[in-house]
DNA sequence: TGTCTCATCGTGATCGATCACCGGGCCAGC
DNA sequence: GCTGGCCCGGTGATCGATCACGATGAGACA
């Protein structure tokens, strides 16, 4: 049996009431008692029990995430980075996935948050899974990227802009010569995915460009963007491409290699995300970074606000992201 | 104001503790009560409240995760097969981070998951704080790695065999006739790189070589193994690399390509981990699989077995990771 | 008819903390 | 000498559920 207040109390000879006050720092308790509660929470070990506390307070001090679930570098990056940020602020981290949005729905992932105990949530990579993002939820959500409806409680969206950073992505290999330029998009349901797309498509079209038909969506994977790129290889017209994320990326990088079109001289190739193998491929890549550290910061302070009534911060803030260009994008080649 | 078991019972038009047996689904409750009851139950919208219940009980049916916080490939594929293996058998996943180590220090952790409500904890890549892995700890811990002691509850121990999967990965290169293997290990704190240096060497040893000088120790990432690398690239009688990991290993893939070095022809390099990207590189790398949903399965299996007190099953079963040769290796170039 | 079992449902205490409220001791001011 | 404010400490209710135990009523059986 754990130690409890009244067994602190009982060996400093004080009342319950008191230990109370001197673990939650209150005033009132003369210097001399404070020492003897304090000795004896040292001797006996003793912790208060924060799910008593909860329970009457009806605040747990615990954030849930809903994270698909997949190891891939951005929503891990985040992860983490949203794990630190929580901790800054005393929040605790718990975790809910949905195993690619497909298995487990984002509404029993809400569900069994709200079971848990949380005081909000974050959606961290919100996919459309079918359903509308309406949640049964009546604490505050966060949502990094696209905007939900929640019964019962306020939402906010933090993110970067993705579709100024794709744009700028497809802008830096227009303005470099390209003709046009092909993109190798996330798979469909991930609305970051159709941002980047959508961000393809402004660049082209303020250049007056018509879209060129979409490369086989990826999935994030390398895999899937070797096998994309292996069908772009076959056609000379193409010198350009845009894909989704550096995993991708580096699997076009090895499919244009293998089909024996050199990067950057033959074909141009930008990815997304600067992964830390991004500067170490053959040639590096030249890359969209996203600062995932203050998303994340950003999206704990609009949470932890919300939750505590307190006046939320702006919503949308400059977030910026930063075009890294390194050997992996040249000049059109002249034919 | 969530609605109550009381709420229930008052909907309903009977006792509170009528609707607990329903919602337990006890026994003893007649067929019309129980449709009454949960009649009440959906129009109310009732969920019971978990804090309540585990306040009484003690059990949380929840499992902290200590992780170090970082974004890679092993550490959070792990992660995420936690998650899930914790859903399956119906537990929540309370996740802390310690920041490499440094920061916030393993017992830290554990103190903040204890606080929080925790049946059983993960300590998912332990590492080597300068002190002893001896917690103050009064529920069951698993670690995925190097044993851990508690003061007031068991542990256990749940990973693949590091040191063998190293010196398979350092044979293999033997193998093809190399006189002898560079390894470029990862940070020393790390129980998991010693584990697969100390592989290495059991290789060397086995196939009567003396171990030749380290290289620079990485810390996992791409830039470490290119700096590592890159020095190893001036020597020209260094035939084999061996890297604790895939980026460390994409490193010095560029590195030894930066210095004209051939790979495989002039000079072999092994990974460890086989990231999705390995087989995309250029060339696609040697490496080694873990099978990490397995230990993740296992990890959850054997502490949910301590937690509820059921008999444990086997620590140590085989969990067999598998080497994958691609490109990146090939015989000893004659000189 | 009396009693005994068994199914059914309710009462009061309890988990470990917080909170509202109350009781005295002490000193100053009129 | 009485009141009132400041200090310090204690009592009982409460959060929302579970748990041990008790009460009720119906049917079985002697």
């Amino acid at each position: 049996m754990p130690t409890t207040m009244t067994d602190v109390a009982r060996a400093a000879g004080v009342s319950q009431k008191t230990v109370s006050r001197v673990v939650n720092g209150e005033q009132y308790v003369s210097a001399e008692i404070r020492e003897r509660v304090h000795r004896a929470i040292r001797d006996l070990d003793f912790r208060p029990n924060n799910t008593a506390r909860a329970l009457l307070r009806g605040k747990h001090r615990r954030i849930g995430v809903i994270s698909l679930g997949s190891a891939h570098y951005g929503p891990t990056t985040l992860l983490m980075a949203l794990e630190r940020a929580m901790q800054r602020v005393g929040y605790a981290f718990a975790l809910a996935g949905t195993r690619d949005g497909r298995d487990r729905s984002l509404a029993a992932a809400v569900a069994s948050l709200l079971a848990e105990g949380v005081d909000g949530i974050v959606l961290s990579e919100p996919v459309d899974d079918g359903s509308p993002l309406r949640f049964r939820c009546d604490v505050p959500m966060v949502s990094l990227g696209e905007p939900v409806e929640l019964s019962g409680a306020a939402s906010a969206v933090v993110s970067a802009d993705g579709v100024a950073d794709a744009r700028a992505a497809t802008e830096h290999l227009l303005t470099l010569g390209h003709r046009t330029v092909r993109h190798i998009p996330g798979p469909d349901n991930w609305f970051s995915a159709r941002d980047r797309e959508r961000g393809w498509r402004a660049a082209l079209a303020a250049a007056g460009v018509v879209a060129p038909p979409l490369a086989a969506a990826g999935d994030w994977t390398p895999a899937s963007g070797y096998r994309a790129a292996r069908r772009l290889a076959r056609d000379p017209d193409v010198t350009a491409v845009f894909a989704a994320n550096d995993e991708m990326a580096l699997g076009a990088l090895r499919a244009f290699t293998e089909a024996g079109r050199r990067v950057p001289q033959d074909v141009s190739v930008v990815g997304f995300d600067d992964t830390p193998a991004a500067a170490y491929l053959t040639p590096p890549l030249t890359t969209v970074r996203q600062d995932f550290e203050t998303v994340a910061t950003r999206a704990v302070e609009v949470l932890t606000a919300m939750i505590e009534g307190k006046p939320h911060p702006a919503e949308h803030p400059e977030l910026a992201s930063e075009l890294v260009v390194r050997e992996s994008t040249a000049p059109r080649p002249r034919t």
